[in-house]
DNA sequence: ACCCGGTTTAACCAATTGGTTAATATTGCG
DNA sequence: CGCAATATTAACCAATTGGTTAAACCGGGT
């Protein structure tokens, strides 16, 4: 009944996999856990995945989709800057929300085999070289000050992301609970697009 | 001659450990690869430091006070706003661009270990409280706009420290060299501030 | 010269871990 | 049913890894 029960055994090891890997990273994970979490024998993980290695890029393959699939998305429908802001950042933590481990794990492990995992990052090349444009077309109108678009779109992604990256020490520096971490992520969904075009309004 | 030659063998391990674990992670990092590093035998890694956790435990000491240390003391002689969150940049900055692994690792093993590994980043506590005291005078003198001031600190660190974070993903996605990285880095010493400033000044 | 404390090393050990194998269970199908 | 393909498991293996041990080295004091 339970849907884990009801998912194919592929299905639970890839869940179970998600899970072990994004918590323990790479090196930290063990197969054997993996099994554990997914209520299989060993083996059987070599069964599907011949490797540790490929159960991880399958994991990684679908994390990294996850994260930064259908973010881009959500921007190509709006026809001018701000409300493209607004939406960017509400899918982006949206998605966070969903799975807080994702930004680290990715960050993490971009950062340990960068040529190898290059590949699986390269989805919405076109959309976010349309928001580029975008950026670029506001500014051109006078709508926003001089300011270089890619360096708009760190500083926008790095307000989304930090929280989460940064969430064990958030949580002991400034002594908040899981409950009230999550207040705070909502109150963030409207004041940083709100701090942003603050920054940017001509 | 070498400086690494005439360091202790205390000097030239931690040095190598802080290399290998801040690249490789606590659960990658091998002790072997560590006393390779250092020039020495695996044996007398644990004639210094017994474990591996020992090891990593003063590595760890030594990255977060490297990283959280005299950040703080920085604007602790700032009398206004503005200038502070200048000098808390260029200060944050000045010191990831010294170990651009550090806020990587230490977010990584913060979140793998955060009861074990809080009390080594309690350091500038009364520093920070000094900050957002600032803050909020600033607020009730109305210089800047409404805003939370712990919220506003939450933002100054994410768009100092993200860069450091995605650096692969950066390099990757905007074909940058490690050269274009540092003059991107460079550039937001100045834009940085000013992306802040302006969106909270009144 | 001799010893003694701290330092360094080579060899070794036990536990862990990714991966394999061969046998068993299950499912689908003629 | 019977049989073949697929799914699953228990037992096992080789390599890695953190850690130990006992011996050797080395400088200084007497």
């Amino acid at each position: 009944m339970n849907i884990v029960e009801e998912a194919t055994t592929e299905q639970r090891i890839l869940l179970a996999a998600r899970k072990v890997f994004s918590q323990k990273g790479m090196a930290g994970a063990r197969m054997q856990e993996v099994a554990d979490e997914a209520g299989i024998n060993k083996a059987l993980l070599h069964y599907y995945f011949r490797s540790k290695q490929q159960l991880f890029e399958g994991v990684f393959k679908d994390s990294s989709q996850r994260q930064f699939g259908c973010i881009w998305d959500s921007l190509k429908q709006c026809d001018s800057l701000f409300p493209a802001i607004e939406a960017f950042v509400s899918a982006y933590m949206d998605k966070m929300i969903e799975d807080p481990m994702l930004p680290l794990f990715i960050a993490n492990e971009m950062n340990r085999d960068p040529e190898g995992l290059a590949e699986f990052i390269d989805r919405g090349k076109e959309s976010r070289a349309c928001f580029l444009r975008m950026v670029e077309e506001a500014r051109e109108r006078g709508e926003i000050i001089d300011i270089d678009p890619r360096e708009l779109l760190v500083n926008m992604m790095a307000l989304c992301v930090h929280p989460f990256i940064a969430r064990p020490m958030l949580k002991h520096i400034h002594g908040i609970t899981d409950e009230a971490f999550r207040r705070m992520i909502q109150k963030r969904r409207k004041s940083v697009p709100e701090f942003i075009i603050r920054s940017i309004r001509a």
